[in-house]
Order: C-alpha cells, then sequence, then structure tokens
DNA sequence: TAAAGAAGTAACTAGTTAGTGCGTTAAGTG
DNA sequence: CACTTAACGCACTAACTAGTTACTTCTTTA
C-alpha cells in the first residue's frame, strides 16, 4: 500500500485479541439477530459488522446457531441481572410492585433487541434455551423475588391473597411486552403513533394502574 | 357439492380452477410463513405444499412480499370479522367483557398461525400492513365497538370511567397474546407445561381477573 | 529464543434461493 | 368451430449463503 517507501516495510503491529474479537462479533451478532431473526441473520454481515473474519465465527461459536444461542443466553442473564439489582425488599410492597413494573417497561424500551430475540426463539420453539441451565436458575430467582414480594404485601395488608407470582410475573412481562413488540403493527391498527412521548407515557400509566388493580385489595 | 348427476348442467370438475389454486397457495403459504417467519419460509416449499407450480405463486402475487402481504391482510381480515360477530351489546357490560377476553384468547388458541404472522410482520416495521386501507378500517371498528361496551357499562354504573378503549384494546390482547406466543420460552423459563390443560384454564382465568379489575369499579 | 499454538485471513465449495422465459393446454366466447 | 385468453408447467439462472480449507502472522512460555 503505502509504506514501502523505505527498506523496511513499517508492519502496523496487528492486535490480537481474542476477548475483544469474541466480544465483537457477540454485539454485531445480537443486533443482526434482534433486525432480521435467526433465519434472515447473514453471517457475513455480522463478521462484516463486527470487524472479524468470519472464520472466526465458526473458530469461537461452531455454527450460526451457536452464536444465536450464546446471544440469547447473554440477553436473558443480562435482564435477570438487572432485575436483582432493583432491590425490591427496600421498599415497601407498593412502591416495590411499581418498581418493578416501571423497570421491565424501560428495560424492554431501551433494549428493543430483547423482544425481538425473545420472539425468534419462540419461533424456534425454544430449542437454544432449552440448553442454558443458568438461565433457568437466574429465572427462579426472579420467581421468587416477586413471590417474596407477594407475600410481604400480603403480611402488611396491602396485597390480597391468592395471586400466583408466576402469573404475575407473565403479566407484568405480557403488558410490556406486547406493547412494545407490536408497536408498528398497532400504530396501523390503532392508527396513533404508539412510540410518541405522551403514548409511551400514557402506557406505562396504564400498565401500572393494571398491575395495582390486580394485585391490590 | 357432489349431486347433479342428470339434467342441470353438470358441473364438470374444473382442471383449471384460479380460484381454487389461490386458495390453496395462500393457505399453503400461511402455514410455511407462520412456521418459518418470512425470511425463512421457501417459496418453493409453499408451491409444493400448495400442490401448484411456484410460477403460479409469481402470476397471482407477483412476490414473495406480495405473498405475504395478502396472507397478513386475510388473517386480519378474519380475526376483526369475528369480533364483530360476537353481539356484545346484546349482552350486559361485564358478561361482554368476559366474553371478549375469552373469545380473544380461544382465537390465538385455536389459530397460532396469526401471532406468529403478527410477530413476523413486526419484525418488518409494519411494512406490508402498512398497505391495507381495510384492515385499518375493520380495526377502527373494533375500537369503537369497545368503546360502545365501556360507555354502556360507565352507564350502567358497572365500569369506572376514564378507562382509553385503545389501551383497554392493547391490554386484552397483551395478556392473551404474550402467554402464548412466548410459550416455548415461558414454558423453560417458569419450569412448567404452560400448555398443559390446567395451565390454560388457570391462564384463562387470571387474565379474565386481570381485566374485570381493571375495568370494573 | 525457539517452538507451539492461538489469532486471523482469503478464497473457495456445494448447495440454496427468489424469480423468469417461454412453451403448452384448457376454457370461455362469437 | 376458430380464436382468444388465462391457467399451468418445465427448466433455467444469477445471486446468495453457511460453512471450510489451507494458509500466514502474532503471542506466549518452556
Amino acid at each position: 500500500m503505502t509504506s514501502e517507501q523505505t527498506e523496511k516495510p513499517v508492519r502496523k503491529p496487528r492486535i490480537r485479541d481474542a476477548e475483544a474479537t469474541k466480544a465483537r462479533i457477540l454485539d454485531a451478532a445480537k443486533k443482526e439477530f434482534a433486525k432480521n431473526g435467526l433465519g434472515g441473520a447473514r453471517v457475513d454481515d455480522i463478521a462484516e459488522k463486527a470487524k472479524a473474519n468470519k472464520r472466526m465465527i465458526y473458530h469461537y461459536f461452531e455454527s450460526k446457531e451457536g452464536l444465536f444461542q450464546t446471544v440469547l443466553e447473554e440477553v436473558y442473564l443480562d435482564i435477570r441481572s438487572a432485575e436483582q439489582k432493583l432491590h425490591l425488599e427496600d421498599l415497601d410492597p407498593k412502591a416495590a410492585l411499581e418498581k418493578l413494573v416501571r423497570f421491565t417497561w424501560e428495560y424492554y424500551l431501551k433494549n428493543p433487541e430483547f423482544l425481538t430475540l425473545v420472539n425468534s426463539e419462540n419461533l424456534h420453539r425454544g430449542k437454544h434455551l432449552k440448553k442454558s441451565e443458568i438461565v433457568k436458575a437466574s429465572s427462579r430467582k426472579l420467581v421468587s423475588m416477586v413471590d417474596t414480594l407477594l407475600e410481604r404485601g400480603i403480611r402488611e395488608g396491602v396485597f390480597r391473597e391468592g395471586v400466583d407470582p408466576v402469573q404475575l410475573n407473565i403479566t407484568i412481562a405480557a403488558v410490556n411486552y406486547y406493547y412494545l413488540t407490536n408497536r408498528f403493527t398497532g400504530s396501523i391498527i390503532y392508527d396513533r403513533d404508539l412510540m410518541a412521548k405522551d403514548a409511551l407515557e400514557g402506557r406505562i400509566h396504564f400498565n401500572i394502574e393494571t398491575i395495582m388493580r390486580l394485585v391490590c385489595r
């Protein structure tokens, strides 16, 4: 190229960093899988966007599906770990529940890739997630966190009895997730921009109301 | 349609039948798109399963995306038309609302392709649905149906005021849709078969409770 | 410091894929 | 019946795609 001027070709020191390359691949893969689904994503595109050679993907992740599985595991562990950092036990039950709903909403809003990745995994009948024991374990923690919160609320007389923590978890996810993952068809069908600032504010308010009315006495 | 032995113009079995071929293609396409998404579905597979020549797909629908768009429009019109047949005006407001929730649940349960097709369309940012004026019109009817129901409930003193019909519609869809579309990851994460008979019964019961508590005084 | 092995690359393969050109045949019409 | 139109089928292609081969270059450590 340009450096043949002097006798000794000034060889730029190639930076070799397995961890960094792996991380770049994972990051690019997350974006590509989220944007196009597992089937629609292109391995070549992922390699290019990761500024890595395609061979490295197969070196580190074995296959396109292996890469998808790793991405999926990563995003699940990320949300589960963020949930654990909420420290709901420091708040009174109602405030804690509201905080959990609001957190879920904001997490989905800031990490829309999570939504499409989960959709994609469900299109594939959960075959990749099945293999991840660590995701299962961290999810058990989430359920027990909500269970503890419910128990405490009942003891303090603010929550009613008989609410299944799993159903509650699913419902909190549902009211937030559905609105955001279906924001495109939703905006068409309901003929309003579901992502406008006031629409978003209206929705989180409505969702908190839905969950509070469901759980409180 | 097997009669007409004599006299009247015996309807010969038509070897060439544009409508029938079109219908077979649409049916096969619905299944394939639902199973694999727009990107994952294969035109050759659709043609084979429709027992039609691939050329016919391009003859009738122009392109793979044109076919997808037609399928999408069809399934939306189907659910919208089924909703209109509920005749909620014949029931008292609470019973009508419960009927709507139950209908939504059962429709999704019986037509799981609807869920994946909508997910696929949202992955593509709603670009196909945007073009369908008739879907928009039929959706407006749904909102006004729920709006009318809410008004009536308020007048009769059973529903509270200030519930936005669009938010309510979205929420009814959400609690039902999310559970079913994410049944695979859900079954892994919550370590129970979300599709078992008693799990399904538990969920529809919970969903009715959620919506009733949200709307009723 | 030399050898081993890990990181990284380019070019390739074998199989797929959406979409077409063009010819054939059935069905409706005057 | 002749003629036109529309339904249908075969066989092809150009581009793409996951995965691989065979190699070079850098880094670590015995």
